[in-house]
DNA sequence: GCTTGACTTAAAGTTAACTCTAAGTTGTAG
DNA sequence: CTACAACTTAGAGTTAACTTTAAGTCAAGC
């Protein structure tokens, strides 16, 4: 199957243009143009979009994406180091889920915060008081 | 305890700049001055930023940020207000997690699309074959 | 043949979140 | 008293990732 831009800008959920820039920026190497210049995306360029869009949306650079994008067209000789680049953001997202987990906590406590604070109906009810005893 | 503003960004992770950047964008209203000028950090304060530092770090943008920080003036009439946005967040932040379990799995494919390949000395070997049939 | 909508380019504009610069003030140590 | 590091401001500059604009080309339907 063959797909014009616009086509593809709706499958994957981006604009027209950001996949120009993409483009621009050198990300889509392998995207085949008819002679009028009119691009002619293949499943298989859909396919590297998504690992782009997967990278990208892990917190990859695009220009740390083109650097990976270079390498395939290398061939096999790059494997290494694109495996390397695999396994650092592979380590990165994991670290991103610890991290945002630590924030659902912060999150969690400012829910129970507020929950309790408005069925007091003020948030005095979490004052710290100092010298509060009990027997 | 009080603290300067370098004492803070040292404490946050921040520049200088970048608390200095907050409040001028109004993210610190309750931070008091010295005669001079200078900021004065208490502890409570240096509290708010970390709960700004979770709303920032979970994607919420600055005047998203400030709005909030208004609502806390005004007191315990937007306790609601500000429980919802919470809550909103809260739910922003599980579905992020949830999408990174999935740039996850994309990732541990091509960890292992490039560890057997690596094996193999060539992505050939991921190639598909037409009419690879088996008796 | 002509309109229309989707494509093309180069280049300028936008936005968020800093980050830096310049010029000046403050407060402690010697 | 002076040096020096850390603070202050206003405002300019930076960067990434788009997004828009202007001017033009292409292909299908009436």
């Amino acid at each position: 199957m063959e797909y014009t831009i616009g086509e593809v800008a709706k499958v994957l959920n981006l604009s027209a243009s950001t996949l120009r820039y993409y483009d621009k920026e050198g990300l889509m190497p392998f995207v085949e143009r008819k002679a009028s210049g009119i691009r002619v995306f293949k499943n298989d360029d859909i396919g590297a979009l998504r690992i782009i869009e997967c990278l990208k949306n892990t917190g990859m650079p695009i220009k740390e994406i083109k650097r990976f994008i270079d390498l395939t067209l290398v061939g096999d000789d790059s494997i290494d180091e694109r495996l390397n680049i695999i396994l650092k953001q592979r380590e990165s997202v994991l670290q991103q889920i610890e991290e945002l987990k630590g924030h659902l906590a912060t999150l969690d406590h400012k829910k129970w915060y507020y929950e309790t604070a408005k069925e007091a109906g003020t948030c005095d009810i979490h004052k710290k008081k100092s010298k509060n005893y009990q027997i």
